[in-house]
DNA sequence: TGTACATCAGTGAACGCGCGTTCACTGATGTAC
DNA sequence: TGTACATCAGTGAACGCGCGTTCACTGATGTAC
């Protein structure tokens, strides 16, 4: 029946990170309000700055956590189909540019909802998403098989730069052939055994 | 020494939306002042009304120009190298990805600065977004090598997801870098002559 | 178990600021005669 | 050429609004004895 000491606090703390974390896919850093952003987590905003010293340091927790988000659902897919034939690089681009994330902008990869808002931030929120790119690339690079391994930067563009444009098109038959063709493309360039050409 | 009626007005006008296409590029469309484009264009905010009918006629007007800023670009720089063997696709990925564009902001492609932004427009900014994507699409197209012509967007999506992943990174050697391996990548496998494998 | 008190998470009013938009106006330009 | 007037591009004050941040407070929770 005892709590650890904060424990409702920290609670709170996470349901408001949990709100951001969709927040600033949904409608970018700069999109973002407090006011809302503890409405939807069911506070009133006067007590924001209990749980985060500013703005800034809610925008750098809340990529965090959308990152995590990602990669672990990345993994879990991956690890599903582990038994199955399917590669790691083929769950990752099949997570990435999934069809549902169309009609989803608060789901999915931050840096495809942030990547042109990150250069004019704040230091400190610049500093963690160029940290957050660097993540995702080695992530990449990481599921590619060895032979094109030296690509990940590039495959890291494709995926951020096809699902922003399908986005663009709606979630339509236009969206979904943009995602598609997408899909397709990596699998068929890059998803071969390593020792082949 | 007469001036046709509206010359004065027109070159005002012209001038905003001058200031506007960079604006939505260096700032996003949500990040655009319009007491900020007037002061930059040398006015006071009060006079706007009179050129533009609301803030989003600007952006939809400053989206076209900027658009037809960069397709006057690459078109010019395939004319000038007209002579030599430089092939149409490769002037295009040169002009797109050049490398003074990673401290510029305010130059480039719109796409790779506001495509996040697109899907969360009012409708007549979402619509001229959705059109300029196409027409993009239909330009790089154009210039791919009969053989791949299929592969456009997918193309479209590497060029703008490039260009942000590598100012994320920042105008330094780890920005250029992405930016010569995603000219390298999409030169090598795409700019072959029509025949060949 | 029951009362008294301390802790502390969350409230809501207030602040100064910049925004998009409106509008009565000023003053320079260009026309009429 | 010179004066009187109309046009119209641009000015600047004002509006209502939502923002990030601060702070005195309330009231529920948990501890001491």
């Amino acid at each position: 029946m005892t709590h650890a000491p904060n424990s409702r606090k920290e609670e709170t703390r996470k349901r408001i990170l949990s709100v951001a974390a969709r927040a600033i896919r949904s409608h970018g850093y700069e999109g973002v309000s407090l006011v809302e952003v503890m409405k939807k987590a069911g506070l009133t905003h006067g007590g924001f700055y209990a749980h985060f010293e500013s703005r800034d340091a809610l925008l750098v927790a809340a990529l965090d956590r959308a990152s995590r988000d990602v990669a672990a659902e990345a993994a879990l897919v991956t690890r599903q189909r582990a038994s199955t034939e399917v590669s790691e690089f083929r769950c990752l681009v099949e997570v990435y540019l999934a069809e549902p994330l169309l009609g989803a902008l608060e789901s999915g990869c931050p840096i495809a909802a942030l990547a042109a808002e990150m250069p004019r931030q704040s230091a400190v929120v610049h500093e963690a998403s160029v940290a957050s790119v660097e993540l995702l690339i080695a992530a990449v690079r990481e599921a590619l098989p060895e032979l094109h391994r030296a690509a990940a930067s590039t495959v890291t563009a494709s995926l951020i730069g096809s699902l922003q444009l399908a986005r663009v098109l709606g979630d339509n038959p236009k969206g979904r052939a943009l995602l598609a063709a997408a899909r397709d493309s990596l699998i068929q360039r890059y998803d071969t055994p390593t020792l082949t050409q």
